[in-house]
DNA sequence: GATGAATGAGAATTCATTCAT
DNA sequence: TATGAATGAATTCTCATTCAT
């Protein structure tokens, strides 16, 4: 009988050697025999559970988007405006190891840009996660605790994207000149604002 | 007697070249000849103006920070809230150019992403469009366009992260439920609806 | 207690499994973890049976070879002309599988050409088959049924040759403009011809 | 101005250093390096010149070809029988390189000879030989010098194979009973033989 | 200045063979 | 015996950079 191994363990320990090679040396710089060594195994092991480094690489986006689908995905209904923005505020709190993964992913992941196919897959997420916030608001509204005149539909998708840019920018740049708090209780006061306040006479267009 | 020529003259069209280069066959698979070829020189002649393909590249991304603080800078102050939204209406404003150029960013300077240099140059980019949103939204303070209690310091940096996720997940993203049109608005009103109102009372935090 | 197997058994049905691969992917890209799949065993069951690949190929080498010998041994002496030349009309009649063989032949075995232990091993062969056609030629000397000026030694030597090369081009040329039949028939009258006619006044040399 | 160099030179020269290094280690062992290093030139080099190693042995392959089919192209027509014996008899004798040549040839060409277009290849070079013989026996024929019931056109073919087949034989195999110029006597005396006679009584078939 | 032929370090991938179970 | 996971040497091919002309 040969060695008996946990397949799937085995692919995840590649897939953490991979990561951990990224991160230190960028993915260009990483050869297969780094994340093998990295892993304990040998280089040609490695093709005993990835077809390339190019599949390799992309159960590893795999492996993230899973993840951060489950961490949405857990979020319980909201009762109130309070809880919701209660709940963005978590969103919005990024810690060092997202702040590394957020740098790699543009590493490994910058030349997939260019392709649909990647780009559509990062899209379903967003638009999973603009859900979310739609039956959120949907709820809100319902309980009159945002303006009935909102759109949430629309309103979702145009938080997530804010979310993002915001949770972007607090990953990249280390050094600006507010602290990560009082972004983030600005962020959420600008959005209970835009939330609560009935359609502005401002806007003309 | 050596040929005369405009050494940066040269250097744009190289820089163009590598564009269109990047554009057309990605990053990685574009070839110093590839870019010798389109920009109608040989091989060797790229390197009487750039060192490597790095410099090269580094050069590039120059040309592109130093455009977009230009368009950045030339923008008027404001003389009341509704001139105000109507320039960051115009920021959210992408055309197919900027789309195709925001992706090709990411293939282009993703390994840069790790690099503290590089995320650095990119956040003194929208440092100066924070701070430029800064002398706008104070001069619409004093005029008492907007709500006094907000500390448009911080205000600034969020609107500045804010329009990013904006218009990076419009770059990026096409299949969107709502269109480019609905969501300027809806993100107009948000931000219009968060500067207009004191302070709301939902957050505890 | 061990598993009984037919150690012979075994090796046989490891052989075929091998010419099957060989013929379906070619030598080069036939593994031996192909081999023992088709054989229905595990890869390391096979270096059970034999040493290495190179060994397995020169088994079925041997096999090949010994099966040849036996289709050759088996002619029975010819008591006239005709006889001997039907004889020879069956050695021209080739059949698919020989011509599927006789490809898989030089795909297999091109690299052994270069070794002298290979080519004497194949010389021996075509020997062999001299010596018996040498025999038949003896006999039909002795009945006076062909030229008595002929050396039967060497003549047996040139037939096998002739016979090879017409067999080797009926087995690798699909497109002939004549016919296998008439081949054939060219091919027994060419040689009757020769056989029966006394030494030619034309040659000089 | 960049080294002048004679493209079709390089080409050859890496050519026969290809065939050196077959010839000297066996087409599998034979590493790109290798070529290149018998030719003086860099690795690299080599895939300035070919695309790859199968182009390459591709193209050695051509030459050899386009050498025997010019070798036989300029066989001129001949006035008699015994003229065209002697050209036969040129065929017939082979040398040194060409035993050489012949082994790496299967060395080589071995995996080749599964695919169609390279047999088909292969086809068209005896072909066309088998043509040239066809004219001369058309001569012959006509100037009464080979018997009238011959058909002229498969005979050219059988004669074509049966060339191939002794000269094959003489360049394999080393340890012969008989000498060459025997084996040539013999096979030039059994085709006059078939040539002169007429149709033989012996067969029914 | 300009050229493009030459360079060679370096990477991904394959697969015969070994060996722990 | 039988297994198949693990190994790692070896090979092809790429391309940024150099340099002779």
């Amino acid at each position: 009988m040969p060695k008996i191994v946990n397949k799937q363990e085995m692919r995840e320990k590649l897939l953490y050697a991979a990561l951990e090679c990224y991160y230190a040396k960028g993915y260009r710089n990483t050869t297969m025999s780094d994340i093998a060594k990295t892993a304990g195994v040998a280089k040609g092991t490695t093709y005993l559970y990835f077809d390339s480094k190019d599949q390799l690489t992309e159960s590893l986006l795999e492996m993230f988007l899973c993840r951060f689908e489950q961490q949405t995905s857990v979020i319980p209904t909201c009762q109130s405006l309070e809880e919701f923005i209660e709940v963005l505020g978590n969103i919005l709190q990024v810690d060092e190891t997202q702040k590394k993964y957020t740098r790699i992913f543009f590493d490994i992941y910058g030349p997939s840009f260019s392709e649909a196919g990647f780009t559509r897959r990062l899209e379903n997420l967003y638009k999973k996660f603009a859900q979310l916030l739609h039956r959120h608001l949907k709820q809100l509204q319902l309980k009159e605790e945002i303006s009935p005149e909102l759109d949430t539909q629309v309103l979702s998708e145009v938080i997530s994207s804010f979310l993002d840019g915001i949770v972007l920018h607090q990953c990249l740049f280390d050094g600006r000149t507010a602290n990560e708090k009082t972004i983030k209780e600005t962020t959420l006061q600008l959005l209970v604002g835009g939330l609560l306040k009935p359609k502005s006479t401002v806007l003309t267009n």
